[in-house]
DNA sequence: GCCAACGTTGGC
DNA sequence: GCCAACGTTGGC
């Protein structure tokens, strides 16, 4: 299983949009880069979602549920699909990222434009420890009666 | 195929 | 709002 993180301006999709959808189409990604990661996107994969902009920060944790496939609106890109696993309890924000060691490495860093990019297992395991995990589970279904 | 001009993203 | 970094476009 690899690891991965994804961007996204809250304002257009956020986690918690994410978490009320239960699953989404990550696609409108119009970047080469980009599309080399994410046709190596692997069912089961984990995911980081970082918001730009107006966050700054790792907000959530997702995985792949469906790998690589042309995305509706043009296909000569390619869209994914990822579901909400867990929160951060605390987002991990950039400047925290740009102030740890290891963190500051980060391919985030680097090429701060870039909207889709790999994370090492080390990467992953410190923003996990950094951040803490709430489970997201979807809403219970109402009873009914 | 090079490179200047322009466009976009995203941090500050 | 500015600018750095990167991508794209088009003239030559």
């Amino acid at each position: 299983m690899k690891y991965w993180m994804v961007k996204s301006e809250p304002e257009t999709y956020s986690f918690s949009d994410l978490v009320r959808d239960g699953k989404t189409r990550w696609d409108l990604v119009r970047n080469p880069t980009a599309r080399i990661h994410l046709r190596n996107f692997e069912k089961g994969d984990h995911v980081f979602i970082y918001h730009s902009m107006s966050d700054k920060a790792i907000v959530g944790i997702c995985e792949c549920i469906a790998t690589a496939y042309p995305d509706p609106a043009d296909d000569k890109w390619v869209a994914v699909d990822l579901a909400p696993v867990a929160a951060l309890q605390n987002p991990v924000t950039l400047a925290a990222v740009k102030a740890h060691p290891v963190l500051q490495k980060m391919e985030l860093v680097r090429q701060s434009r870039l909207s889709v990019c790999p994370v090492t297992d080390a990467e992953w395991a410190i923003v996990v420890a950094l951040g803490g995990v709430k489970e997201t589970k979807p809403a219970p279904p109402k009873s009914r009666r």
